[in-house]
DNA sequence: CTGATATCAGTTGTACTGATATAT
DNA sequence: CATATATCAGTACAACTGATATCA
């Protein structure tokens, strides 16, 4: 707190510096990938949440996926013109469209998971098995402190 | 990679994706409080740059900040504004200007490295002291091992 | 000529806000 | 009435690209 003495690591060590830094890093070599193939982050996010959870409406979606509700719309928009999901009216509950997964859905989530594998394995390649698992620990006890954005 | 076998942890212990929700998430601590001064994290990493190695010149703070050049102008103008750097022409080599740190701008330095450090204690409070050094240890190897931007 | 520098104009993607129509 | 949903329009910011004038 005496900028007299310099703290000459002030800066390489600030978590909130090394974390943005990080993170722009992870999404541009995973991003790269998975715009290669017309996808983005969120694509995958959508998809693995309707195969590990089963078919939601647009909003159930947003909390699981931890997309913006307002963004949704072009995801899903843009996920239905590549035959992936389909939006079908919930007649229980009219407010509500239901998003189901399609076989070409499934292939295209097993696509886009082998590349983001390749991504961050890249973006992790320092880091030991064991030191990647203890970064993915510590990093969701951060999130999960932090909790439901939006 | 077999989808029909889902793997429930699949989205929810993705690096790339936990990197980026955490950086958000500090993002907003650290810039919110930094906001409410006028003040942006560029800000700081010039300002702690400028202390800790001394004036330079516009295209080397860039790279010590890791800030891009065409962004550096407008951080300076408001760094210049508050009256917390100089930027001066460089006789010796005249396609420079040589940044220099004033007092006013070592006090806004100082004010700075406190608001940050409180947001930074609120990302991290869910982590004990060794585990934040174990998370900045990683995420500095991650960042160093993918070197310069830009 | 090349390379570096400071500057400016502009694009893209993400996070986020606010409003509206509709239905519970 | 309040609340939730799907949609759309638009803002703020960061990261990034490309161009220009100047100078080593």
């Amino acid at each position: 707190m005496d900028s007299s003495r310099p703290a000459p690591e002030r800066l390489r060590t600030l978590a909130s510096r090394l974390l943005a830094f990080a993170a722009t890093q992870g999404d541009r070599l995973v991003g790269d990938r998975l715009a290669a193939v017309g996808a983005r982050k969120w694509h995958y996010a959508v998809l693995a949440s309707l195969q590990e959870y089963g078919p939601a409406s647009q909003a159930e979606l947003s909390r699981r996926a931890g997309i913006y509700r307002s963004d949704m719309v072009a995801v899903l928009n843009e996920l239905a013109d590549g035959g992936y999901v389909e939006r079908t009216p919930d007649h229980a509950d009219k407010r509500r469209n239901v998003i189901t997964i399609t076989d070409d859905g499934r292939r295209r989530l097993d696509r886009l998971q082998g590349l983001i594998a390749a991504g961050e394995g890249e973006l992790l390649v320092p880091l030991s098995a064991a030191e990647r698992d203890e970064l993915v620990r510590l990093l969701t006890l951060v999130v999960d402190h932090h909790g439901e954005r939006m």
